[in-house]
RNA sequence: GGGCGAUUAGCUCAGCUGGUUCAGAGCAUCUGGUUUACACCCAGAGGGUCGGCGGUUCGAAUCCGUCAUCGCCCA
């Protein structure tokens, strides 16, 4: 057959793949065979195949594959999720763009939508799949929202909720105000932000101030600034000032002096006690600062916290602008200014709280002030009540040890319903929640200022109400960490609201101690640890979503006629949280026999004239994938059948640490509590794919290739090779387009030693050369070796390790030794006995390489021998291990270094391959193996090989432990040169024997460290005389 | 702020319950080599105070303490 010198990648996987798939290679049923099962993680029917995607699915791959060729009843199970807010968003997206707002379309038009956009774009990512090389049961392919998977999740829900695990609760939580749901914790991310930090003063109310204020400060405007010492020096430095005013300083000054702001008198560069301020209008004892850049700088945010304390201890208000505001919007800084000139000054006997928010337009929903009993500071103000700025609302000063006294002020703004914390401490001391938002993120009516307007907006408008009010002490720079939607990238909202809860308590227990106790094993297993303290700390689950696509929650409400007796208790609505009485059913049907069950006054004669509203929202996505691995074999409902008996639990789950709480913690409860059982015994992490410099692999960044396009470059097997070759567990992958490069090559490699073999002519009737023979025979041991250790390494799930042994053995072992070795010389046919065994171990190391590069090892396979057809290296076996000749390999190593020993000497001396050498032998007690002399012979392409007893004069030699082999070189040796050499490594040898007979020498040594450490020492020092005793000999027979 | 983990060759990482399987692999670098499967190759070589400092021990990359830097998770 012609075998073509290139080998072509696209060409021969898809006839392959196309193949497998004909001959349903990877379909499973259950039989008397052990099972081996692998649930994908079902990627989102929005994504495309990324390079997170290659190295996962290329790890299932292998495992699968070697679990198949091991002999066990291999089920890789394919799938997607239907990934609820991602999707919706998409559809949402698209709908938009052809002019069609979601909101005009009832709930099923929109979900017809989804739906073809869904049949159209769901299955992309498994047909990606399928280059890869993926060997999944494709018949078992499995959606989060078919049948049966919805099926499952809805009787889950009935079932949980019939246990009293699920819960309707108004919680705080995680609202998304883009995509107006709530969302799980899971799906919030921090990140580090640049805000600021708003220093607000609250008055505490009239009539209730006590008599002197706690920090002593002068109310009554003092003006004798003249009398001050420096009272000249300082007038000279304003009118320097004045002329180096900056442009913002004149254009506000413009205003001012021309009566912008009528009846109100500004001077410029005063001078108020020892300070020089911007702008003053004395009769109002109101000082205008405008500040610069510097002034963010720590030390002179100090400074200026000083200087306002003490102005404002003169009985100054003072206002600070930066010149950006004067810069900006130069009416909006006269508008506040007049507003604080009218707003009654705050000095003059009012007593004031400050509080640090990062948050100034959460202070509308204030319904009290919280300070730390244990506080000093604040002891005055105890049964107290203040105003909330602008809005004049009263409300109660309370303690509570929560409130740390180093943060800020030491005194805390509550708002119930727009932070966790304030929540809780809300429901402590019985406090109103005023909720200020509306669902997208604009203010409510209840926040009785900015209504309709967005939250970031209003941050900044009340700023300035605040600023102008005389409300604002002082605003910093403040680094802190705001929580963002992952999915819609819009800063989370925190807020109270109804929602379905699934209770975090008793059921999470078998998950935690089954992993604490490696029932269920984590690679690398740091990630218990991560794992324990999530599970430690968790709380309930909050399971729906404000959505439309998803399992609808079975939860239906009972909506009575107003006649009926009980009419009033079922309203639906009840604080604008539906209430009232609810069933929860798999259907509308059970939910009405239960609504008649529980209000048996809706039956009878009424019967029917009531009606059923299901819960509009949906079920969070991951409270389908966590059913995942029971709901691919149909376990919920039907928890008896056939391959759920058989397939579950699964082996190994191979995935993201990013998803070890979503999804690997959630299938582990759910795994015990429904089969009381693991989902999977094993759980392998990968790391994250990163590009060289360690950024992540994203689309915003561009710098991730398109996995398919690499696979039409290198081919799947060298991409996947490729993706591997650096990969540890857990570890992140720097990828580079040199990986798949190598991977690649790899496959060349490969490709052309099947040529060679290949290539050669075959002659029945030669007898098989010793040199082959021995090279044969020491294959079979080192092999054997080699698959034990790649076997231990599986077992370990190293799988880069067990590549880089197919890698290493296949291009050193086999093409550069074995092959090498019984490579007949140029256009000599090769014996039959040698070429069979030969075409053997070709056919073992292919099968050794097929779980790792499926595509070339089933072409090569087929090529190699005459194969039935419907046969495949696919459900071929791996190679086994059956014990080794530790001795033989080590005898082996030897001649290889010998062979390495006889190159040098022909690269150092000029000597072609071609040419023969003469070989003498001075055989020591270690490192000669008289057995292996044709491997010399041939390999060295030796003349002669003789065993000498006594140095060889004018050769050139090396040593492999104690034997020297010589290699005469008439006059051409450089004794020079040769004598260096010789030294140099008795200097070594030297010096290693003083260090070991140190150590022998020391007395403690010898009497406490066991015995066979002590026989070792001694006899690397019997090694080391020995050696040193034939260097000298050497140096002394060139001499 | 709390927790976890890491730091070994230029890069990415192995190195198990301390002792010749202890300083290692792949890549990169350098040197030499193309009529005889493969330059997508072959033969060689160089390169590390095992993050710093203390301690335990006859003996520490390995165990303990501490500091420094980095990463991840959580608040």
């Amino acid at each position: 057959m012609e075998i073509p010198s290139k080998y072509n990648p696209a060409e021969v996987e898809d006839k392959w793949y196309k193949y497998w798939m004909e001959n349903k290679f990877f379909h499973s049923e259950p039989d008397e065979r052990e099972p081996y099962t692998i649930v994908i993680p079902p990627p989102n029917v929005t994504g495309v195949l990324h390079m997170g995607h290659m190295l996962n699915n290329t790890i299932q791959d292998i495992l699968t594959r070697r679990a198949r060729m091991l002999g066990k009843n291999a089920c890789w199970v394919p799938g997607t999720d239907h990934a609820s807010i991602a999707t919706e968003a998409r559809v949402v997206n698209k709908l938009k763009n052809e002019g069609i707002s979601k909101f005009d379309l009832s709930r099923d038009e929109f979900l017809g939508h989804a739906w073809e956009w869904t049949n159209k774009h769901g299955g992309i990512i498994l047909e990606q799949l399928k280059k890869l090389g993926c060997s999944c049961d494709w018949d078992r392919t499995a959606f989060t929202m078919d049948e049966v998977r919805s099926e499952s999740v809805i009787k889950t829900f009935v079932d949980l909720y019939d246990k009293g695990l699920i819960y309707r609760g108004v919680r705080m939580v995680n609202w998304d105000p883009a995509a107006k749901t709530a969302l799980s914790d899971e799906e919030v991310i921090f990140r580090e932000m640049q805000s600021k930090l708003y220093y607000l003063k609250y008055k505490v109310e009239e009539g209730q101030a006590p008599l002197s204020p706690p920090q002593g400060g002068k109310l009554n405007p003092k003006y004798q600034t003249a009398r001050n010492s420096s009272y000249h020096l300082l007038k000279e430095l304003a009118e320097e000032r004045k002329k180096q005013s900056t442009d913002t300083e004149i254009i506000l000054w413009e205003c001012l002096s021309g009566k912008k702001l009528e009846g109100f008198k500004f001077r410029r560069q005063h001078i108020i006690d020892e300070f020089i301020v911007d702008f003053v209008c004395l009769k109002e004892n109101l000082i205008v600062e405008i500040d610069g850049e510097y002034h963010n700088r720590p030390e002179i945010q100090e400074a200026d916290k000083l200087r306002t304390e003490i102005l404002e201890s003169l009985g100054y208000r003072v206002i600070r602008y930066t010149n950006e505001d004067v810069s900006g919007n130069i009416d909006l800084v006269l508008e506040s200014l007049l507003s604080a000139i009218q707003t009654p000054p705050s000095g003059d006997g009012g007593l004031y709280i400050t509080i640090a928010t990062t948050r100034p337009e959460t202070i509308l929903g204030d319904t009290a002030v919280c300070v730390n009993p244990n506080d000093p500071r604040f002891t005055h103000l105890k049964g107290k009540r203040v105003l909330v700025p602008l809005l004049n609302r009263s409300i109660p000063i309370i303690e509570d040890e929560y409130v740390d006294m180093e943060f800020g002020t030491g005194c805390l703004k509550i708002t119930p319903s727009h932070d966790v914390n304030d929540y809780e401490i809300g429901l402590r001391f019985n406090l109103p929640s005023i909720d200020i938002f509306n669902e997208d993120g604009t203010m409510s009516e209840a926040a009785g200022m900015f209504v309709g307007e967005d939250r970031f907006a209003v941050r900044e408008k009340i700023m300035i109400d605040l600023e102008a009010a005389g409300n604002v002490a002082k605003v910093e720079d403040y680094t802190n960490k705001v929580g963002f939607s992952e999915r819609t990238h819009v800063p989370i909202e925190p807020k109270l609201s109804a929602q379905w809860f699934l209770k975090m308590g008793s059921i999470i227990q078998p998950a935690i101690d089954n992993v604490l106790d490696d029932t269920i094993q984590f690679y690398p297993p740091k990630f218990k640890n991560t794992y324990r303290h999530w599970m430690e700390n968790i709380k309930d689950w909050c399971i729906s979503r404000q959505l439309w696509w998803g399992h609808r929650i079975p939860v239906w409400y009972i909506e009575a006629p107003s006649d009926s007796p009980e009419g009033g208790g079922l309203s639906p609505s009840l604080g604008g949280v539906r209430g009232g009485s609810f069933v929860v059913a798999e259907n509308e049907e059970k939910a009405r026999e239960l609504a008649i069950a529980k209000h048996p006054s809706l039956g009878g004669v009424r019967g029917g004239s009531f009606s059923l509203h299901q819960d509009e929202d949906v079920l969070d996505t991951w409270f389908s994938s966590w059913l995942w691995p029971i709901s691919v074999f149909d376990g919920i409902s039907n928890p008896d059948n056939k391959e759920i008996n058989y397939y579950y639990p699964t082996n190994d789950l191979v995935t993201g640490p990013d998803i070890i709480f979503f999804w690997v913690a959630r299938m582990i409860i759910s795994g015990y509590e429904y089969r009381d059982q693991f989902p999977f015994k094993n759980v392998y992490f990968t790391g994250m794919v990163r590009d060289k410099q360690r950024r992540k692999m994203s689309k915003s960044l561009g710098n991730s290739p398109d996995p398919l396009d690499l696979i039409d470059t290198y081919g799947a097997d060298g991409v996947r090779v490729g993706m591997l070759l650096c990969s540890p567990a857990g570890g992140d992958l720097m990828f580079d387009e040199s990986l798949p490069q190598q991977g690649a090559g790899f496959v060349t490699k490969i490709w052309n030693s099947f040529r060679l073999v290949n290539g050669w002519e075959v002659d029945t009737k030669i007898p098989q050369p010793e040199h082959s023979k021995l090279a044969i025979s020491w294959f079979h041991e080192k092999f054997s070796q080699i698959v034990e250790q790649t076997d231990d390494h599986f077992d370990k799930f190293r799988i880069s390790d067990a590549l880089m042994n197919v890698y290493t053995t296949v291009r050193d072992e086999f093409s550069g030794w074995l092959l090498e070795m019984v490579k007949p010389a140029y256009q000599q046919p090769i014996d039959g006995k040698t070429y069979e065994e030969l075409i053997d171990i070709f056919d073992e190391v292919l099968r050794f390489l097929h779980p790792f590069m499926p595509f070339v090892s089933e072409e090569i396979w087929q090529l190699l021998k005459e194969r039935k057809h419907g046969d495949s290296i696919t459900i071929s076996s791996w190679p086994k291990s059956t014990g080794y000749d530790e001795t033989l390999i080590a005898q082996f190593e030897d001649v290889k270094e010998a062979i390495a020993g006889l190159r040098t000497i022909r690269t150092k001396n000029n000597i072609p391959q071609k040419d023969q050498l003469e070989l003498a032998i001075l055989a020591g007690d270690k490192g000669f193996a008289p057995e292996f002399n044709s491997v010399l012979v041939k390999m060295g392409n030796l003349s002669t090989l003789n065993l000498v007893t006594e140095e060889v004069k004018a050769a050139a030699s090396f040593l492999v432990k104690s034997t020297t082999f010589f290699v005469p070189m008439g006059g051409t040796i450089d004794v020079k040169e040769e004598l260096k050499k010789l030294q140099t490594e008795l200097d070594y040898t030297k010096g290693f024997l003083n260090s070991v007979i140190k150590k022998l020498s020391n007395e403690r040594f010898v009497s406490s460290a066991p015995e066979a450490v002590v026989a070792v020492e001694r006899a690397k020092q019997a090694d080391a005389e020995a050696k040193i005793k034939v260097l000298e000999e050497q140096i002394a027979g060139l001499k």
